[in-house]
DNA sequence: ATGATTATTTGACGTGTCTATATAGATTTG
DNA sequence: CAAATCTATATAGACACGTCAAATAATCAT
């Protein structure tokens, strides 16, 4: 760190970090673009009732590391608002499935568009070169993506399966 | 739609579409498990002060999109906690500056490093082709925040010189 | 039948936000 | 150049929201 010049990081040059920096700044950047008007919470919530279907009260109080009954006046307050509702679950009179309605639907994709708008300019701002390397960056970014949600479903299981699956 | 197979869009296959659409299902990713602990405003607020230097209260208000007071009240917040310090500016003895305390830009490197260590990790996970496509889109991505950012900054600029450089 | 689980209700507290108003400093102008 | 006006921030008061822990009611499982 005195003389910055002539060391370069000389024995880990971390894989995949360069990487991990610009796309997080893309991340921030984003978020930082897009509307406030809802919460995370409910933004995550959203997110997930759109990509995983109707899901349990419980369920999603452990994925979202909140308490239940926050759960249940978040739950409250969207279908108030019309964007979700409450369905029985056929398989346990106790429970409730909550999914989104279609105007719930219709929320969550012109959210989306927002950001894709944004971003399809931005990417339109790109010099050849470098929209075609991002292009060819696609079933990289999906995998990313995809790698992510398994990971998320799998110890979603895991926490929840403590006391109803793996018995 | 009522014959899947044969009609792809015939037209416009919207240039980016695609990857912008990855890339913000990659942001609402990141955003679903990153830890909730600051609201989004917060979360805002630091990275511009970080990204950009000390801000006046007023400036930090039009750039969030939130009223004058508001900010005081989250200055207040981040000056108790300790991220965030008030100084004196020095062209305009009424106007305050904002500015990131040591602890501040901590604070920040560490949520940061949640994040990019999750990527990092989901990088690595990658198939060799596809980490090697997504190393050649580095600078893509870095170009793509950059015009965000730059894209910010002037729209700022525009919003306060309405009343501030046009008279 | 007893014990565990699912969700709701209740009551509380901190935060984030707003509008309206006050105060101190800057700027314009008669 | 002093008064009037404008601007930057702060204060006050109000309200919605997000969150929690504790208690309750319904249902499931053994």
């Amino acid at each position: 760190m005195l003389n910055g010049v002539s060391d370069q990081p000389p024995a880990e040059p971390p894989e995949g970090s360069d990487v991990a920096l610009a796309l997080y700044s893309l991340v921030a950047m984003v978020v930082g673009i897009m509307p406030r008007d809802i919460s995370l919470t409910v933004a995550t919530t959203l997110n997930l009732l759109e990509r995983a279907g109707p899901q349990r009260i419980t369920h999603l109080a452990t994925r979202l590391g909140v308490a239940q009954p926050s759960v249940t006046s978040l739950v409250d307050k969207l279908e108030h608002e019309g964007l979700a509702e409450r369905r029985a679950d056929p398989t346990d009179a106790r429970g409730v499935l909550v999914a989104l309605t279609a105007a719930g639907r219709r929320y969550v994709r012109d959210r989306r568009k927002v950001g894709t708008d944004l971003l399809v300019e931005l990417i339109d701002g790109l010099p050849a070169d470098q929209a075609r390397s991002l292009r060819a960056a696609l079933p990289a970014l999906e995998t990313v993506v995809a790698l992510a949600h398994r990971r998320a479903d799998r110890t979603d299981r895991l926490a929840t399966s403590v006391g109803e699956v793996q018995r």
